[in-house]
DNA sequence: GGATAGCACTCTTATTCTTAGAGTGCTAAG
DNA sequence: CTTAGCACTCTAAGAATAAGAGTGCTATCC
């Protein structure tokens, strides 16, 4: 058969992709005629469905089974048949408000991003912090907590905080906390962070810093607030969407390997950067992600000009994309806007 | 039967639970005579048996099987019959090491300890954080970011860190920030931060600034920082641990219902909170923690004098408590001590 | 020539039955 | 009090059966 699809191969394929996205069983030709295509005859459809499992749009998991469709057939589905279901006003409030409320705290903000887009979707929501290096510097602060311990925060332009205790030999007064924390404003003044390292080393062999200890070790310090590897969070929510799928309440080795696969969040990072570029959501399907059997609805977000991070959902190949994808999108834009203003 | 056990009936029993802790299966009276108590037969075990289900330490799934060991009967071998093994040296060291090297970001720190506890019980970490409130006031500082935004950051004695940006109508530049930040950072020098809300409270009426705007706003701000509800925080690790309990493998219900209970972190809240007095690990009991079938083994830590967290492991009722007791009170020293310095 | 009715065939799923085995409970003897 | 012996119970696993769902093919119809 050719690989191009009449009309009706079309109508057949989308009946059957989404009788099984609502059902999650095998497809029977009599359901397709009797609640899709109600001018066609099961045979017919059995006709049809014969030509689309030979161009492998769908397969049989046994002879007497229905259609399931393939990754190929879902590709087609996302790529031409798709019909966007966008979200409703109600929707849209709720993701609004609760989004601009949890906006002041970061960490509480990309959480609750994440359950939102877990709740609207019914699978999993992740978040991908937005990229550390990409922003700029905006201020460094030394705080003296006791004799032998300081506290470096790290403030980039668009309010992300970093913090991280430091252990020191010798004490440091707080005026010369104040000091060293002037210093490095003064020099590292809105640098973008991946120069920031760079400055830092420069200014450590100018030679007024090899005079001034102070000064030296201020720059000593602001390395190791920086040097902790910040990139790559990952907010997860709502995993326990995937115990009410019948596909792995069935299997449980099969969720036993995804749960695990979420415990390592170096992948999922991996994954999730892919989608860095583009405006829209993009669909990641089981072999494309590397994890069998699911697939990721992802989009990036944004501060200002550059892009920054990758939010998403996470379900069953069998996912309701003609809901997911609006919901991707929108939120994604929501976080452009919140993060950008 | 009388409820004083006979040395015997304690040999019996503390044989059937460690038996069943290793195997999560029903224990027979042949495995008893065979692997604990070579002196004694079979049929012995069995009066013996009979005699510990009467008094409510043993039960039997079925007439042909083994006895499983009661809620009561964990109980009293917990209490009575526990033999603790020690950390190897090796695992201390890990734990050392691995604490300390996380330290430096508080955040990071907690989820460390949290993979720890997991790690060396196979079963599910926790660690409540520390107690916002029972801590002193050591700085606040307004940051401007924009014209509409300064990020507030508030840092406590022991160098906990709390943000929260926030919207203003009117600019304020940064030196007045920093006016406004020395102001309340005088005012409110080493308050317990319970005390702090109060005297923001007072300050308010006081007549200066009443008249002085910028301070008045000031004191606005700083309620607003301090109002965000950061108590309860939790960190949960190595949930995947359950899936691989054979009793939860069958009976995927009952492991949708738990995954649902830790979804719902306030329950996990109030339940931890539960072990805030004492000094040693506590253990609850399914019933006793409102987890059918599970067990908490808990310890509070705390900075300087005060009580200010718990920390500890969750796993099923059978679980190899002569390991997690020693492993969840090391751990809560190890933390004692690194927040305390 | 495409659509359809009819029917044989296949495979799954549920049910029942059977059997082997594990384990107990009781009794009687040591 | 301990233990050997044995009948009894219940489970777990396997085999056999039956029902049902669905396909694939062929012959027929328009």
């Amino acid at each position: 058969m050719s690989e191009i699809l009449s009309e009706r191969d079309k109508e057949v394929l989308h009946a059957v992709i989404s009788e099984y996205i609502l059902s999650a069983i095998a497809v029977s030709s009599r359901t397709i005629a009797k609640r899709y295509l109600l001018d066609l005859s099961p045979a017919t459809v059995r006709n049809v469905m014969a030509d689309l499992e030979e161009s492998g749009y769908l397969t049989h998991p046994h002879t007497s089974a229905g259609r399931v469709p393939t990754e190929k057939g879902v590709r087609f589905y996302i790529d031409t048949l798709l019909e966007k279901t966008a979200l409703t006003p109600a929707e849209q409030e709720t993701i609004n408000s609760r989004g601009e409320g949890s906006a002041g705290n970061r960490n509480e903000f990309l959480r609750e991003i994440s359950r939102l887009l877990s709740l609207f979707s019914h699978n999993i929501g992740v978040v991908l912090a937005p990229k550390f290096k990409d922003t700029f510097f905006k201020q460094i602060r030394f705080i003296r907590l006791n004799t032998q311990t300081i506290l470096g925060i790290f403030i980039s332009e668009m309010g992300m905080v970093h913090h991280r205790m430091l252990q020191i030999e010798k004490e440091i007064s707080q005026s010369d906390c104040d000091r060293m924390s002037n210093y490095l404003n003064q020099v590292l003044q809105n640098l973008p962070l991946r120069e920031v390292r760079i400055k830092i080393i420069e200014e450590m062999r100018t030679e007024k810093n090899l005079y001034d200890q102070l000064l030296g070790k201020a720059l000593k310090l602001a390395q190791k607030v920086l040097e902790e590897n910040t990139e790559g969070e990952v907010y997860v929510e709502g995993q326990t969407h995937l115990l009410e799928q019948p596909e792995f309440s069935q299997d449980v080795d099969k969720m036993k390997e995804i749960f695990h696969a979420f415990e390592e969040k170096g992948l999922l990072v991996k994954i999730l950067d892919q989608s860095l570029l583009g405006e829209n959501a993009q669909i990641l399907l089981g072999s494309e992600a590397n994890i069998e059997g699911m697939s990721l609805v992802i989009a990036p977000y944004h501060t200002s000009e550059q892009v920054t991070g990758t939010l998403g959902v996470i379900g069953p190949l069998r996912m309701n994309y003609g809901k997911v994808v609006p919901l991707v999108e929108y939120t994604a834009r929501l976080m452009s806007r919140l993060l950008g203003r």
